[in-house]
DNA sequence: GTGAAAGCGCTAACAC
DNA sequence: GTGTTAGCGCTTTCAC
């Protein structure tokens, strides 16, 4: 492996000056600029990242902290920041949290043993330790797809409330009364998409009936099959439902389906992230968009700002989401 | 932050003693090492991973190139081979390779320029020069999911093409004998699969007929969904169809329900991969299903193996897949 | 068994 | 503008 010195040798010059130029610093000859630049491109040099973070007392690194068992919505998203990222010059380390105490623990070790420059949460932890760390790290800390009141830094997300309450709104303005909700927990954006679906109905006089909902621990298609039976078996008389997450609402799907009913014309369903599978189930699932890109740009854009040193000012974002109307939500018989 | 200095100064010894404490080296006498453990506990000092690779001349990290868009099953597989790795004590460098020879190149560079202990390939790139590198890389190189013949590194997968004959074999063994096939193109699992279409239709006497199948460029989707219309549009009088990929059989059951036919009623389906939301389909799709787990982990295993200086050997393996029954396939009517 | 010292590749003061 | 030098935190000879 070549070394800054090789290249210093071979261009007649200092070590040093071949740092300058490489770190794009003035005060070196355009003409010695280039002699050493043809150098590097010849030979193929590339500075020794460990080096230069060691010198540096910086990893080019930021950590990202997703669920383990990330879902579609996700994928894309962490997708987009790596690359965005990347163009910025810094490395991604991902870290897995399953969702357990303990686990989020081992991943809460390692993200402190890592010197990382910035962190960025995909994930709403549940350890209080975890948001103790954050709320003191020695690095800057972006919240993405959720927001937390406490923590002094920026998030960047969609207003899930509003989202939400467009969602159930959406299947009150078909003429739904009886809405369903299958509620997640846990997360905050499930608090926040269960009092958009209530204060959907409050605006539209509907009484909030807690038989309609149906509490799952989890967000795999297989929580939204059992809310979904659930729901069913207490005959409720609902003509639709509204899933916290599209991964629900395909489970609440398959339970209908196994139920000998059919979407949407026994009953409606929406749900909400609009992941890849949604437009091509039969039916195609209406639901809630939330704009990936934007987002998954926004958060690095804070986060290589913030690692250069800009102060946490107001860099918070809210995007705006979309309502994506389908086939899987229709007026009730 | 600590180093292996104050580390030292606190347990009073020089550090290299320490550094011998923490690389498990012997001649350190037993009293001493607990002092010593005892310091680094309680200071919770992790060594930098800069210094150390750096003096190691190794990054301690291993790349693992996948698509930009992986479809679940490549999630799943990659949330495991990371996992496992980390516990062998590895930094995992994800690289997103854009399927474009552009992109592709850009990636090579990127992880020309990272001083890898270890490539995973979980993606099977198109450019030439990728291969030309990875057939004298510095460092190992593991294929995951896929072979390639005259690149002498271990590789991780299954027997697509039986896979897919027993998949053909299904459908065949319900009574059909029209059965369309919406083929990838590109990979190499998408000719072993479609060979393995092939055998099957072969070994039950049924005359392969090229109007039964539709070539797809990609596997979203998208693709599945515009394979199956022009299959449809032909009027080759299909009773089933075989698909590539989960996505792909997704898509072919939306285009049979846009078509007003019933899946499988009218046509039955089958896939291959068993993502996720294969099971929660309504009706639930027959698919083949691969170890991703046992994947996952002998790739790790096998990568960690070659990093620690075991030759070349048979480090392959080849693992069993199971034909997982559902809902979508049924005897012609 | 343990410590002292050199050196990995780089950057940043500091000279010149 | 450019070179010299020190030093980042670690491992590894080499003495003792």
């Amino acid at each position: 492996m070549m070394s800054i010195k090789d290249i210093a040798r071979l261009a007649g010059v200092s070590p040093s000056t071949v740092s300058r130029v490489i770190n794009q610093k003035k005060y070196v000859k355009p003409e010695l600029r280039e002699r050493i630049m043809a150098v590097v491109k010849e030979t193929g040099y590339v500075p020794s990242h460990a080096a230069r973070s060691m010198v540096l007392k910086r990893s080019f690194t930021v950590g990202i902290v997703i669920p383990y068992a990330f879902n579609m919505f996700q994928r894309q998203l962490f997708a987009i920041i790596e690359r965005q990222l990347e163009t910025h010059g810094y490395h991604t380390l991902f870290f897995f949290a399953k969702w357990e105490p303990e686990h989020e623990l081992h991943c809460l070790r390692r993200l402190k043993s890592e010197n990382l420059d910035g962190i960025i949460m995909l994930h709403e932890v549940i350890h209080p330790d975890f948001y103790a760390y954050l709320a003191h790290a020695p690095m800057p800390v972006v919240l993405c797809t959720f927001d937390r009141g406490n923590l002094a830094c920026p998030s960047v997300h969609v207003d899930e409330e509003a989202a939400a309450r467009d969602a159930t709104a959406h299947l009150i303005g078909l003429g739904h009364r009886r809405i369903g909700f299958i509620a997640g927990s846990h997360f905050s954006f499930a608090a926040q998409r269960a009092s958009g679906y209530r204060a959907a109905l409050a605006s539209a006089s509907i009484a909030y009936d807690e038989r309609l909902v149906a509490e799952v621990p989890s967000y795999i298609a297989e929580d939204g099959l059992a809310g979904m039976r659930e729901l069913l078996a207490r005959k409720p008389g609902l003509s639709a439902v509204f899933a916290t997450t599209d991964e629900l609402a395909i489970g609440a799907m398959r339970a209908i389906y196994e139920a000998g009913l059919r979407v949407p014309e026994d009953i409606s369903v929406v749900g909400f992230d609009d992941i890849d599978v949604s437009a091509y189930l039969a039916p195609g699932l209406t639901t809630v968009a939330q704009p990936i890109e934007a987002i998954g740009r926004k958060t690095a854009e804070v986060m290589s700002r913030l690692i250069s040193g800009e102060a946490y000012g107001d860099l918070s974002a809210v995007f705006g989401h979309r309502l994506v109307v389908r086939e899987s939500a229709a007026p009730p018989r």
